[in-house]
DNA sequence: CGGGTTTGACCCGCGC
DNA sequence: GCGCGGGTCAAACCCG
């Protein structure tokens, strides 16, 4: 019976309004199999009218479930246009129906209290057309990443060879950051990948194609300065201005490779390189140029520990349209700062917790944070490839986050969501953007626990090598809402690098990590 | 010649 | 206030 409804809901989640139950994001797409919760929270000004009706409609609830259950179809289609009307009209819903009609006090109370029923009525039922569009919803989007998994593994094998572990390193930042997050996504690649691969191509369209679906508008960027030119600083005062405080959010990504620089999709110039202390290899810095203008930067260095393995960090948002190949790691990375950033996909702890990779057998989150770190990191360590061996962390005994992470809610330019989830903070409205489609979709992955999904897609492409079984473990709810409770986070991380130690999430596939003390 | 890289200088934030 | 380190700038250089 699902399935009517989700034709709705392929328009409706495009919209945030779904988004705007905090009940929703502790519930993943697998919904199918628990509780379909009558509970909604989202909706308060429902929730307060239904309150003080409730012991009316009682009687009439059961009827109203009882559509709910059998006819759902025409129940939903009716309610959509019934939420629209609702909407704008707000109280006068069903007014029209009777009204302008001067009587007499009694009259009126009758009316009154007629309009009113009628108002409760119409509410349950738009409470119930919420739940079961929410649920549709969650379904629909892990149905959405297991075909995009599918389509990711279908991909792969096309292209094993070539790519081969190589695709891990596919990324770009789509829209990370405007916040002082920082999200660092460790990807070293799988054992298999050889020294030869010199350009690490990028896995086209592998993976989260989802996002591949070409935003342009995402501008953003209101991070960076231009491109070159310091006499841009117009545009440079004004970013700095609107942003400043938010500029940090990073994602760094660690691949073992002996490329000396890989290909995530995206063109990048160099800019400048360094002698990092403490790191015998300089830091590289590049700038994307794929578009002029465009924010996006990242360093590029090679871990002090194991030179093997390359650190690359990005940070920015694209102001224009990435190929395939790099909004994969572009939405994964993005989503995982947005994960980060939003406070609900936390656990307590302020860290994500290892429920977000129910669907990376082989990965276990590690959440980290460190108090050095200037701002909050997430590192998702993958440096052991499928084959490592999945071992869940002791909850650390640190974990705490300096930062509060609710005060990032544009992070990734990713308003569409942040609003309903997190009271608009005027920071938004500063920063706010268009959001195009990528962004809707990363934001709608990173604002949700769903957001493992994309984490599994993405790092299915990056790992070239899927774990099949449970691909579509990703959608298990239960672990996601275990993660928003506060799921004992996994272990501290244990980067494998100076660099990554000064993150301050890290996620990681590593069993320990390629520390080695 | 245009675009990318190199590299020393400069700027800025932070800690002492 | 000073020094340090990270990040950026921009002239010089290189390459196709």
């Amino acid at each position: 019976m699902e399935k009517q409804h989700r034709r709705e809901l392929t328009f409706l989640h495009s919209g945030d309004f779904l988004r705007q139950n905090p009940g929703v994001p502790d519930r993943t797409l697998d919904d199918s199999s628990d509780h379909v919760k009558p509970q909604i929270k989202e909706m308060d000004f429902f929730s307060s009218q239904y309150q003080s009706h409730d012991h009316h409609q009682e009687s009439k609830t059961d009827n109203n479930d009882n559509s709910n259950n059998n006819g759902s179809s025409s129940f939903v289609d009716s309610c959509v246009n019934i939420g629209l009307n609702l909407l704008s009209s707000g109280p006068g819903v069903s007014r029209s129906t009777n009204e302008e009609k001067p009587v007499n006090s009694n009259t009126q109370e009758s009316a009154l209290k007629t309009e009113l029923e009628n108002l409760n009525e119409e509410n349950r039922r738009l409470r119930s057309m919420l739940d079961q569009i929410t649920k549709n919803y969650n379904e629909v989007q892990g149905q959405l990443f297991m075909a995009l998994q599918k389509q990711a593994h279908l991909n792969q094998g096309d292209q094993k060879d070539a790519v081969n572990g190589m695709a891990g390193t596919v990324m770009s930042v789509q829209q990370l950051m405007d916040s002082r997050a920082s999200v660092a996504l460790d990807v070293n690649e799988p054992s298999g990948s050889d020294d030869k691969t010199q350009e690490l191509s990028a896995s086209q369209e592998n993976t989260v194609e989802v996002v591949s679906i070409k935003d342009g508008t995402d501008q953003t960027s209101q991070s960076w300065g231009s491109l070159k030119s310091p006499k841009l600083d117009q545009s440079k005062n004004e970013e700095q201005a609107s942003d400043a405080p938010f500029r940090k959010a990073r994602v760094s990504v660690r691949a073992r490779s002996e490329a000396p620089l890989i290909s995530d999709g995206c063109q990048w110039r160099k800019y400048g390189q360094k002698m990092a202390k403490g790191n015998p290899c300089p830091r590289a810095y590049y700038r994307c140029t794929m578009a002029v203008g465009c924010p996006v930067r990242k360093q590029v260095q090679r871990c002090a520990d194991d030179k093997s393995i390359l650190i690359t960090t990005y940070e920015g948002n694209h102001n224009h349209p990435l190929p395939p190949a790099a909004t994969a790691m572009a939405n994964t990375t993005s989503a995982a700062a947005a994960m980060l950033l939003s406070g609900s996909t936390k656990s307590k702890d302020g860290l994500p917790s290892s429920a977000y990779f129910p669907s990376l057998p082989y990965a276990s989150s590690m959440a980290t944070l460190s108090a050095s770190a200037p701002f909050p990191t997430i590192t998702l360590d993958l440096t052991q490839g499928p084959n490592a061996v999945p071992f869940l962390r002791p909850p650390p005994s640190n974990a705490s986050f300096p930062l509060p992470l609710n005060g990032y809610p544009q992070l990734l330019g990713s308003p569409m969501f942040s609003p309903p989830k997190l009271p608009a903070p005027p920071a938004m409205q500063l920063g706010h953007r268009p959001t195009s489609m990528v962004e809707t979709v990363t934001a709608a992955i990173a604002s949700d626990p769903n957001f493992t999904a994309a984490l599994a897609a993405a790092i299915s492409t990056i790992m070239g090598a899927l774990p099949r079984n449970n691909g579509n473990s990703s959608i298990n709810n239960d672990e996601n809402n275990k993660s928003s409770n506060g799921v004992p986070a996994p272990a501290l991380a244990a980067p494998g690098s100076p660099q990554a130690q000064q993150s301050c999430t890290t996620f990681s596939t590593k069993a320990c990590n390629n520390k080695p003390g």
